[in-house]
DNA sequence: GTATCTGCAAAACTTTTGCAGTACC
DNA sequence: GGTACTGCAAAAGTTTTGCAGATAC
C-alpha cells in the first residue's frame, strides 16, 4: 500500500542508473500520488510545482521509461488520450472507459484469469489484460440513450 | 461476408448526409479491403491512388467519423500506433499484440462473453472487449527471452 | 438556392530525438 | 575524470480545426 520514493530510486540504482534531482522529483510525485492515474503531463506539472526540484518534459519521459525498465512502473492506455502511469501493484485491475461520457471505472482483473490461462494454452500468448482499457457504456449513459 | 460500397453509402444517406466523390472513394476502399486492418493513412493512400477520385486527409478523417456515426464502421486501438478501422462484422475478434516484436494475432471474442455478462451484472457496464487490443508476449518472443 | 462538404494549411497534442553542456559517482 | 543525465528546441506522428470556395440535393 505504501511506496516510498526511495524504493523507486533504489530500483533505478539497481539498474546501474544515477540518482539525480530530476529523478528524485519524479519518484516523489509518483509515490505521493500512489493510486492515482498520472499522465506524463500531470507528473510534469507536479514536478514543476516544486520550486527547488523541477525537470524538463523530456527528462520526465526518460525517467518514466527508466522506471518501467526497472519494473517499478507500468502504463495503461485508457483511450485516445495520453497514457497513464501506475505502480504495478495498482495494475491488478482493469479499466473500463465509458465511450459516451468518458467516465472510468476499475474492475477486478482476476475475473480474467481463466481467459488468460485459456489463451496461453490455445495460442501460446501470455497476455496482460490490464494494459489496455476496455470501452463500454456506463449504466448512467445506457439509461439516458 | 460481402460488403458493397453502396451499403456504406446508404448508411450515410440514412443519416441525411450527402454522397460525394470523396465519400464514394473512401467507401470503395473500405469495402474492397474488407477484412484488412486499415489505418487512416492507408485509406488515404489508397484513395489517392485512384486518379479520378482522390480526397484530402481531413476529408478522409471526416468520412471515417461519419461512417462510425452511422454505425457501419468501427475502430480499434492496436497499440501506440494509429487506430485501425474495421467493418463491424470483423470486430468480433480480439487483437493480441506482442509488446516485444509487435506481431498481432486475432483471437475469438466469444471467449469473453461470460466475462462481459458478468461485468454487466456486477457493474452495469456494457463493454466491448474488442475495441482495445490486449498486450502480451508471443510464443516466439517468450522462447527467445 | 442553400446548407453541406471539401481542400488547404496550420494547429493541437503527445512523445521522441539530437546535441551541447552539466552533474553524478 | 569520464560516463550518464539534463535541458532546450525542434521534429515526428497522428488527428483536429478554421475558413473560403465548391458541390450535392
Amino acid at each position: 500500500m505504501h511506496v516510498s520514493p526511495d524504493e523507486l530510486l533504489d530500483a533505478l540504482r539497481g539498474q546501474g542508473l544515477r540518482i539525480t534531482s530530476a529523478r528524485r522529483a519524479v519518484c516523489s510525485v509518483i509515490a505521493a500520488r500512489h493510486g492515482q492515474h498520472l499522465t506524463a503531463a500531470s507528473i510534469l506539472a507536479f514536478v514543476e510545482e516544486d520550486p527547488e526540484a523541477g525537470a524538463n518534459q523530456s527528462t520526465v519521459y526518460r525517467t518514466l521509461d527508466a522506471l518501467e525498465e526497472a519494473g517499478v512502473l507500468v502504463h495503461s492506455h485508457l483511450g485516445q488520450g495520453p497514457v497513464v502511469y501506475h505502480l504495478p501493484s495498482e495494475a491488478e485491475h482493469q479499466h473500463v472507459v465509458c465511450h459516451s461520457c468518458g467516465a472510468t471505472a476499475a474492475i477486478p482483473a482476476g475475473d480474467l484469469d481463466d481467459w488468460v490461462a485459456k489463451l496461453r494454452a490455445n495460442t501460446g500468448y501470455e497476455v496482460d489484460p490490464t494494459h489496455f482499457a476496455v470501452t463500454g457504456i456506463c449504466p448512467k449513459c445506457a439509461v439516458e440513450n
